[in-house]
DNA sequence: ACAATATATACGATATTTCGTATATATAGA
DNA sequence: TCTATATATACGAAATATCGTATATATTGT
């Protein structure tokens, strides 16, 4: 698949869209409720910013039901992968990574059958 | 060092910030008259973008009689350095970041002694 | 001290991004 | 069809980034 460089490094450098990358690198398809739980900020603000990772080919969006799942687009050519995951691997354990992760697992009612502890 | 993460991708979102950091993650020590000459842009934009990266803490700089030589910051987080490297050896083939090495190498009149073919 | 060269910074003007809020769309269930 | 829920988009205001140009600073050689 196609990307541009710099429609993908413009993508990375909002601090919410790569908080919301991050996720999407360490935990897999996610939907948009539980986005806006995680961080804490409004739900046009979390729709808007997967748009602009949508539009700029970053992540690929599925429908079930009521609910829109996102997830890194599978098609991503392997160096920008490889730039989110070695990002992952090296910021993982920081704020606000870690504590998104935490909230996110936290989180009650979560969609698809996934629970909180 | 201590580099953050915002800071770090903020820096890579500008095209011509990012093809400044991939001709030194490929090139090494450059100086400011080899970043204006081979980006073709005027002296006080490629300044001002280096004091970005400066700022940043992405590149270091050493004075050397007229000339300040700029290079990737030798101690950037190593997660940093390999979303560098593999970025350039993701896209270093492709436009604009190939042709900037070739009007680099063919830049007349080289400081500290490099010259072109 | 002066001139020439290389580089850095300052200042407005312009362009781009982001955001809050309101509203539109889509789906499921009664 | 009506309602509730989840998500997306539109619009204008505010914040931020970028740029062209002028000018400042630092160094070297005369």
């Amino acid at each position: 698949m196609s990307i541009l460089t710099d429609d993908f490094f413009a993508a990375l450098a909002h601090p919410l869209r790569l908080r919301m990358l991050m996720l999407l690198q360490q935990e897999g398809e996610l939907c948009v409720c539980e986005l806006t739980h995680t961080l804490e900020v409004s739900q046009p603000m979390v729709s808007r910013h997967l748009a602009q990772l949508r539009e700029a080919g970053l992540v690929a969006d599925r429908r079930q039901g009521l609910w829109i799942y996102y997830r890194l687009h599978p098609e991503l050519p392997e160096w920008a992968s490889q730039v989110l995951s070695e990002t992952a691997r090296g910021v993982g354990q920081q704020a606000p990574f870690a504590e998104d992760r935490k909230l996110l697992q936290h989180m009650p009612n979560r969609p698809d059958g996934r629970c909180c502890a």
